[in-house]
RNA sequence: GCCCGGGUGGCGAAAUCGGCAGACGCAACGGACUUAAAAUCCGUUUCUCCGCAAGGGGAGUGCGGGUUCAAGUCCCGCCCCGGGCACCA
């Protein structure tokens, strides 16, 4: 009889068109254990664990269906991705309406996902596009209006100006848009809606803490320098012949005997009051330049106002200068500049003949002055006083505690991090609840008017204006308070709103009275897993950590971290860079599925390298994974034939191959349960496929059924369709991804005799085999009979002989 | 500048707790089958030296030191690559 084919495309499509078929199919049972996964399936072929949505194409799947045969229970996965912006910009492009667009883009989605599937109850799903989601995003917003956590005022903002929108500080990389890498982002003064993070910014860093074991190193690296926690104090210089003060932040105020100015930033509130008429426009190209110059290479630039403040310890007379590398957004805008021990004062005082004076000293030598270089590191304060002598340390606390005592400063943290800006000109996006009246000024709306919900007929331009300040018949409306005529506010919420918390709502996505109960919320939170691309490390992450806590403490629920593990997969990297829509280097996987199949190229993914590493894609290689699947086609349906024999006695071939497959059941269960390295859980599929072929012609019934089963069943997370197709050749019955998890008989791994590597001074010099479980003195004996070392001992002297039991011997002798 | 990762064959990579470096695959080469090719099956493949051969020696995980019977793995000092932060006071 000749062989059957493998054709991985005929069958693929086979079981493609009868899961379609069969609804009941995805039904998952349910189960009492309370663990889930949230999976990401990011649109986009950038993630590593995700390979696009349309076909089955992602490991998503793999993780889902093997945990929930280990008793997990998958409760969302979840591509807001398609929701917010991109939706808006396709729509834009294909002049379609976007919650159309939106709604297609949900459905192919789903579709996509019953293939991988996912035990999803469609019925529950609320998406974030939906009038439902903007009620609960305006509650939110309103509980923290109540609570002063959302506030709105004017400031500078980052604007993109191909988004036509402004930015939060997260969604700006390197000075430019997140979503446009080539349109440097502008600076632009507007009102703008604010949610308070910096309320939180000690227990977001504190909260790292806990999520150490779970979640990786770099994550939360980038978050602790995001939120940029530094202790120092806050002073205050007294202005002359006023009664204002200046207050100065500094991590070193020990140094303070050595300020010989002040240094303001141009946009300090005292700046234009303190600068003559002359140099009011030097001012003001100061402002206009720190917006936009890229801040690393601005040369350090000022002037003197010609106003002085006195030192409140020293009492010193001390300049009044205007610096632009001053920021207003740090600390308090003013710094007191100390060039004797801080580079970038050192490099200003010089530039301008300021004096430079040294008041801490290298605990073991002098400082000669004038100084070549600022001495920026601990040691012992001199010239400074009643504090002379004292170590660095101890007088940054002193000192700081004297400021508090005579009420002219105090010890203070400052935090880089910001509040977080929300509003954006956009059509697609929650509206804000928020009513301008001119009579009684900013008016929420009541609660019982929610949702405000975004008209449909809107004309999207693409112009860059924002498409609900033109719509006349959105914004006119009334005053909830004294009911004159009021513009609505015509902003609407940054989509990482939804993504903060839209986990949440899946628990109980039909709750009419509450976002979501908080006893089931509780029963599903916290996540155990979560997985996601390390792009949103400072986004997405520090987003939904502090929208947790603020839920927290609005009673809805208990738990205080969103996530306690996380998974942070590598991107699928083009030729170095990273795959975007917008660089146009976009594998597409169709090409190759096509030709080889889903299986394979998901394989293929899966083998090149372990998924929390980045990956440069490359199309060679393919046709290994391919070859291999074919190997294990052709020999189980090749071996079907045998299945039935008549039950014998095992025979050698028999017990070598189950013994490979125990040992290869419990190498694969490990790589999911601890390490997720599925790349060598392939490997090791592939070893036991090479071991079947091996032993292939001592292969009897008595071992084939076991071998064949379990073989399908450890290959159906990495190749669903192949693993389904084998499974029905052999017989069996029901999907493979119901089917129990194969567990290791430890009876199969027995060894009667080890091999134990011989080294003689640490070098291999031969091999021993003993009975498993030989004591030390025996194993030594018998590697000093060995053929090969007894000629290497053979008049030398022995110096000690190591034996490590079932392990190493190691002899080292002398002469 | 500061903070994280990482550096292993021609290539992607293994080595999980300090115990046989290079599993598994790609590419390459050789053999079997074939009129031939494809496909398939079976081998070889870290580098280097000695040998006709069987076989044997030496070196080797970015570089230099150290700890240890034993180091890709631990410690100290460098170099290079990737990522994050950055006039942050």
């Amino acid at each position: 009889m000749p062989e059957k084919q493998f054709n991985p495309l005929e069958f693929e499509e086979k079981w493609h068109a009868r899961w379609d078929a069969d609804d009941a199919l995805y039904r998952a049972p349910q189960h009492p254990q309370r663990k889930y996964y949230v999976l990401e399936m990011l649109p986009y072929p950038s993630g590593r664990l995700h390979m696009g949505h349309a076909r089955n194409y992602s490991i998503g799947d793999a993780l889902a269906r093997y945990k929930r045969m280990q008793g997990f229970d998958v409760l969302h996965p979840m591509g807001w991705d398609a929701f917010g912006l991109p939706a808006e910009n396709a729509a834009i492009q294909q002049k379609r309406q976007p919650r159309e667009w939106t709604l297609a883009n949900i459905a192919q989605m789903k579709k996509g996902l019953k293939r991988l599937g996912f035990s999803l109850d469609w019925e529950r799903e609320i998406a974030t596009c939906e009038p439902e989601y903007y009620r609960w995003n305006q509650w939110f917003f309103l509980k923290m209006y109540e609570r002063g956590l959302a506030y709105r005022k004017e400031s500078l903002v980052n604007w993109c100006p191909k988004c036509a929108t402004v930015l939060a500080n997260e969604q700006v990389v390197d000075g430019c848009c997140w979503r446009h890498e080539d349109t440097a982002v502008e600076q632009r003064s507007l009102e703008q809606w604010f949610l308070r993070t910096t309320a939180y910014s000690e227990e977001l860093l504190a909260g790292l803490k806990d999520l150490e074991k779970g979640w990786p190193e770099r994550v939360l690296t980038m978050q602790r320098n995001w939120i940029g926690r530094s202790e120092g104090a806050e002073v205050d210089f007294s202005l002359e012949n006023s009664a204002e003060k200046i207050r100065v932040f500094t991590t070193r105020v020990d140094t303070i005997y050595g300020a010989t100015c002040l240094i303001l930033a141009p946009e300090h509130p005292l700046a234009a009051r303190l600068v003559s008429a002359e140099d009011q426009a030097k001012l003001k190209a100061m402002v206009d330049d720190q917006g936009r110059k890229d801040p690393s290479n601005l040369e350090k630039e000022g002037f003197p106002t010609g106003a002085y403040a006195r030192n409140p310890y020293s009492g010193e007379r001390t300049p009044i200068w205007i610096g632009n590398f001053v920021l207003m957004g740090y600390g308090t805008g003013a710094i007191m500049a100390v060039p004797g021990h801080d580079e970038r004062d050192f490099e200003f005082c010089t530039k301008y003949g300021i004096p430079i004076r040294a008041v801490v000293k290298p605990a073991d030598s002098e400082l000669r002055e004038p100084l070549e270089k600022p001495f920026t590191e601990y040691g012992i304060s001199v010239n400074s006083g009643a504090f002379s002598g004292l170590p660095t340390a101890e007088a940054r606390q002193r000192m700081a505690a004297y400021a508090q005592e005579q009420g002219f400063g105090n010890p203070s943290i400052t935090y880089r991090l910001k509040d977080w800006g929300v509003s954006r000109q956009r059509y697609w996006g929650t509206p804000i609840p928020m009513v301008h009246c001119s009579q009684c000024g900013v008016v929420p709306v009541p609660e019982q008017d929610l949702p405000v919900v975004l008209p449909l007929d809107v004309e999207i331009t693409g112009a860059g204006e924002s498409p609900l300040a033109r719509h006349e018949a959105f914004w006119k409306t009334t005053c909830p308070q004294c009911g004159q005529a009021a513009r609505r506010e015509t902003d609407t919420m940054d989509t990482f709103v939804d993504s903060s918390w839209y986990f949440y709502r899946y628990c109980d996505a039909h709750n009419s009275t509450a976002p979501f109960d908080k006893a089931i919320a509780g029963s599903w939170f916290p996540i155990d897993q979560y997985i996601g691309g390390v792009e949103h490390a400072i986004l997405h992450l520090i987003y939904s950590r502090f929208w947790t806590k603020v839920m927290r403490d609005l009673g809805l629920i208990t738990n205080a971290e969103p996530a306690t593990k996380l998974f942070t997969q590598g991107m699928v990297l083009k030729d170095g860079a990273k795959m975007s829509k917008s660089l146009g280097n976009i594998v597409d996987p169709e090409a190759m599925v096509a030709k080889f199949g889903a299986d394979t190229c998901r394989l293929y993914v899966l083998f090149a390298a372990p998924p929390d590493k980045d990956m440069d894609w490359q199309d060679a290689g393919v046709e290994g994974q391919f070859r291999f699947l074919g190997r294990v086609y052709r020999f189980v349906t090749r071996s079907v034939d045998r299945l039935n024999g008549a039950p014998a006695e095992l025979t050698s071939e028999d017990k070598r191959a189950l013994k490979k497959l125990h040992q290869t059941i419990g190498k694969i269960t490990q790589d999911f349960e601890e390490r997720w390295h599925f790349n060598t859980s392939i490997a090791a599929l592939m070893e036991l496929t090479n071991e079947l072929y091996a032993c292939e012609a001592g292969l009897t019934s008595g071992a084939l059924r076991e071998i064949l089963r379990n073989l399908i069943l450890l290959l159906e997370p990495f190749t669903p369709f192949l693993a389904e197709e084998l499974w029905e050749e052999i017989g069996e019955q029901g999907p493979v991804f119901r089917q129990r998890w194969p567990e290791v008989n430890p009876e199969y791994l027995v060894e009667d005799t080890l091999e134990i590597p011989v080294q003689v001074n640490g070098k291999l010099r031969g091999k021993i085999r003993v009975a498993t479980g030989t004591a030390e003195a025996d194993i030594l004996d018998a590697a000093r009979r060995d053929e090969k070392i007894a000629v290497l001992l053979e008049g030398k002297e022995l110096i000690k002989a190591i034996a490590i039991p079932g392990r190493m011997v190691n002899f080292v002798i002398k002469g």
